[in-house]
DNA sequence: TCGAATGATTCGCA
DNA sequence: TGCGAATCATTCGA
């Protein structure tokens, strides 16, 4: 329970005005008005003798004299050390100190308090509560999304050598033709990774220090001002915000970082190497065996890139070249085409045997047509 | 070393 | 957005 809680629950029950501040005007006029009226002109008449000095006045003598027990409910008013002086708490007069512990410990202070929340709430939470709901950020989410695929944020689950791996097969080389290159971006990302999550961990634990200082000094004022925990809830948002627009800068260096790293290894990666023997020979199969339309579609692009090993923009890129060439050069590649148009028609007859001599015959490209056989100046 | 082969990139177009 | 076409850059074999 806080101070201000504490406070509050401790005080209902409470007698009111303690015998030292009861002058018999206030009995009197408790006798002849009722009960109510007699507590709020009474608190507002504290009010106002108090309001003769500053908060800040006030606060600056009687805060080195105030201890939680004294906020906690009693009403003797000469609890705490002050007992027996005319002057107490570095000179601060012993009826200012009971105008001031009556005023807490009045039984009408609570419901004031909340008036004076309310207020503030209609008021000051009215013209910034606009800003409260804003929508997640998109450019932070981009950066977040980005650092997770790229394995810097998130749980560690060999994010970086898979974005490594990746990288790898889009070079178009064997896992092993890139191993120096793969461990060597590897150990860069992690070098990335260990920084950003200590950088992180420090901003966190900056930001945890703070919004409890801050709360703790919200609380402590709420004993002389109206502070609702909306409000100081709406205090640790504001914090919240201000560090995680720091956190943005670090996540954006952080990505920076890893697009320079990638830059550098794509580089390595426009080293261009051939796609190895089998890889070209599943791809021409495909082509030839779609010659009348050999425009595969996404899924067949990803299906022949996890055949090859190869990326499904390396695929397009190749039937792009394929189309082209073949085009300009018929004939230079009619070898080719009948080579595989036999190879592609023996394998579709050795699968069809396989398949119990099924009645319908398979074939050998998916128009449902014969593999193509040319002639050598290139016509059917 | 040179030329062919080949993967990647860029640009314009529909 | 996908394609054709041109071109670049690299690999490979003679």
């Amino acid at each position: 329970m806080d101070d201000q809680t504490r406070m509050m629950t401790g005080l209902t029950g409470l007698g009111g005005l303690p015998q030292a501040d009861v002058d018999p005007d206030s009995v009197r006029k408790q006798q002849s008005l009722g009960q109510p009226q007699q507590d709020i002109g009474d608190i507002l008449q504290q009010i106002m003798a108090i309001t003769d000095e500053s908060l800040d006045e006030a606060q600056a003598r009687c805060w080195p004299e105030e201890s939680p027990a004294h906020w906690g409910g009693s009403d003797d008013p000469t609890e705490g050390g002050r007992a027996g002086g005319g002057m107490a708490g570095g000179g601060l007069p012993l009826n200012f100190q009971h105008r001031k512990h009556a005023l807490n410990c009045h039984r009408m202070k609570p419901a004031l308090f909340s008036v004076l929340c309310e207020i503030k709430e209609k008021t000051v939470l009215s013209i910034r509560g606009v800003q409260e709901e804003d929508p997640p950020d998109p450019q932070i989410m981009r950066l977040d999304n980005m650092l997770l695929a790229e394995g810097v944020s998130g749980p560690e689950k060999g994010g970086g050598s898979a974005a490594a791996a990746a990288a790898a097969a889009a070079a178009g080389g064997s896992p092993t033709d890139s191993s120096i290159e793969h461990s060597d971006y590897r150990a860069k990302l992690a070098q990335i990774r260990q920084i950003y999550h200590s950088e992180l961990e420090k901003y966190e634990q900056a930001c945890s220090e703070f919004t409890n200082h801050v709360m703790n000094l919200l609380r402590e004022q709420s004993r002389t001002r109206p502070i609702s925990p909306k409000e100081i809830e709406r205090m640790v948002a504001i914090i919240h915000r201000k560090f995680s627009s720091i956190q943005m800068q670090l996540k954006q260096s952080t990505c920076e970082a890893v697009m320079i790293l990638r830059s550098r290894f794509l580089d390595a990666r426009r080293k261009r190497r051939n796609f190895n023997k089998q890889a070209t020979e599943v791809l021409n199969e495909y082509f030839y065996s779609h010659l009348s339309n050999p425009y595969p579609s996404e899924e067949a692009k990803e299906e022949l890139a996890k055949k090859c090993g190869i990326t499904v923009s390396q695929v397009s890129n190749w039937f792009g070249n394929k189309r082209i060439r073949y085009k300009k050069n018929i004939g230079k590649f009619q070898e080719e085409a009948n080579l595989y148009a036999v190879k592609t028609a023996v394998d579709a007859a050795n699968v069809s045997a396989q398949a119990s001599q099924a009645n319908s015959p398979a074939t050998p490209n998916s128009g449902g047509y014969p593999a193509p056989c040319y002639t050598p100046d290139g016509r059917l």
